[in-house]
DNA sequence: CGATCGATTGAGCCCTCTCAAGAGAGGTGG
DNA sequence: CCACCTCTCTTGAGAGGGCTCAATCGATCG
């Protein structure tokens, strides 16, 4: 088995604060995992068998409902942890975890976490710190469901993940993963019919431009405003 | 100042795992503040100087947006934590707190989180369990107002405030404080008019009994009933 | 007993969904 | 290398759920 290199990791916030001695004994543990695009790194309601860091590439989460439909929970990017059922007090993985890219992650066991909290107390810490995060993004989400148009919340996406996945492109900004307008809509709980016109509109005003699970946005300033303009006037 | 029984405390999922000892050496550093009703714990932006577990009453947890909009995030029960800023990383409250009830908080300064998670680390572990909870609680909402209708969103929040908090009466089950209409649609990103007219048309047909801030669930099952149906067949 | 706050109810509209086709892009196998 | 097939995206037409606007009523409180 291949060593893992202490400085691809030393940086990320679960390993905040740790020891290069610390974490090479906490990298001993880990497997390297290479996912194939479209490959699935755990799936909803599966024993939650290891908890894993993404090293390279995007995860998409989703959830399935009763009623059979998807909902995505999150895109994950390099250097966040994901799979951390146990931490959190579950057995069996909540969400679908499947890479929309060719992905590596890190895994370990997940049998081993208890142990690895009682001796370096700051990964539970450190995940606290990103649970919580996570709330106040999922928070942000429910009040942008409650208070905003379709309109409003589509953009809003669009600039957390540029802001979160993008890449700088001659045009503009482009989101470095491949992405569906289907993908859109279930992150906004909206409809790909309403998405598909909603950016074939952008892109007419020139603010975006957009092919087959490409998206650039060309103004993201422009957005900005789309993003925090309310229908009508509403504030005091 | 008067000591804390431990006796009020040693269940709650905080202090899971606790010494009798340990349990008197943290409350020793608490102080427990009565809130009258509509009194605030804690106000959305100012600076998080106390964590808290609620005691008796109930609290609810709002935010509002940039538009003035409020959403309610949730009702906090007796045992719960709250205000635990500091843990997940936050330096400002970013909800505000207030009591629906006359209410009794236990408080500490949030200077000392730092140093009982050193010395207690199961405070972490604890508190991730929690968080982790809320956050998965957090996603159910989502899917549900990506998902369902109004109807069906507002039967869930009704049965899960009822599961909370539901007192048995002599015809049903009643959610314990006062709410609202405002409240309920707030909860469920709606309008109260919406509320009003829902909750109308279930009172004729006997589901529910409700009055100024008061319901009582007469039919609970019917509720869950309505609560699952899709509006149209959907599931494969 | 007035004033304030919560609840009710009607009318009309609009944003978004549903239903329905069809076109384009990419991948694959012969 | 071409033909086919699948997956993604586009676009139109129509309907409807829930919102907005508006007015009134009832209850609680000081």
């Amino acid at each position: 088995m291949a060593t893992i290199d202490t400085s691809l990791v030393a940086k990320l916030p679960l390993f905040a604060g740790f020891a290069p001695a610390e974490l090479d004994a906490i990298l001993l543990e880990a497997r390297s995992i290479r996912i194939p695009k479209n490959g699935k790194v755990f799936e909803q309601g599966e024993d939650a068998h290891s908890f894993y860091v993404l090293l390279h590439g995007h995860v998409r989460a989703s959830k399935v409902t009763l009623a059979g439909e998807q909902v995505v929970v999150r895109y994950v990017s390099p250097g966040e942890t994901l799979g951390v059922a146990m931490a959190i007090g579950l057995s069996r993985y909540p969400a679908t975890a499947t890479a929309v890219d060719d992905s590596i992650v890190l895994a370990w066991p997940t049998a081993a976490w208890p142990r690895l909290v009682e001796r370096y107390p700051s990964l539970a810490t450190n995940t606290l710190r990103t649970v919580g995060s996570r709330l106040q993004e999922t928070h942000s989400r429910v009040i942008e469901m409650s208070t905003q148009q379709v309109e409003q919340r589509v953009a809003h996406a669009l600039l957390r993940l540029a802001k979160q996945s993008g890449r700088q492109v001659d045009n503009g900004v482009q989101i470095d993963f491949p992405i569906s307008r289907q993908d859109i809509a279930q992150m906004t709980g909206t409809t790909l019919h309403t998405i598909s016109r909603l950016l074939s509109g952008w892109e007419q005003r020139g603010l975006i431009e957009s092919g087959r699970q490409k998206i650039v946005l060309r103004e993201p300033h422009q957005l900005v405003v789309l993003a925090e303009q309310a229908p009508e006037g509403k504030a005091p």
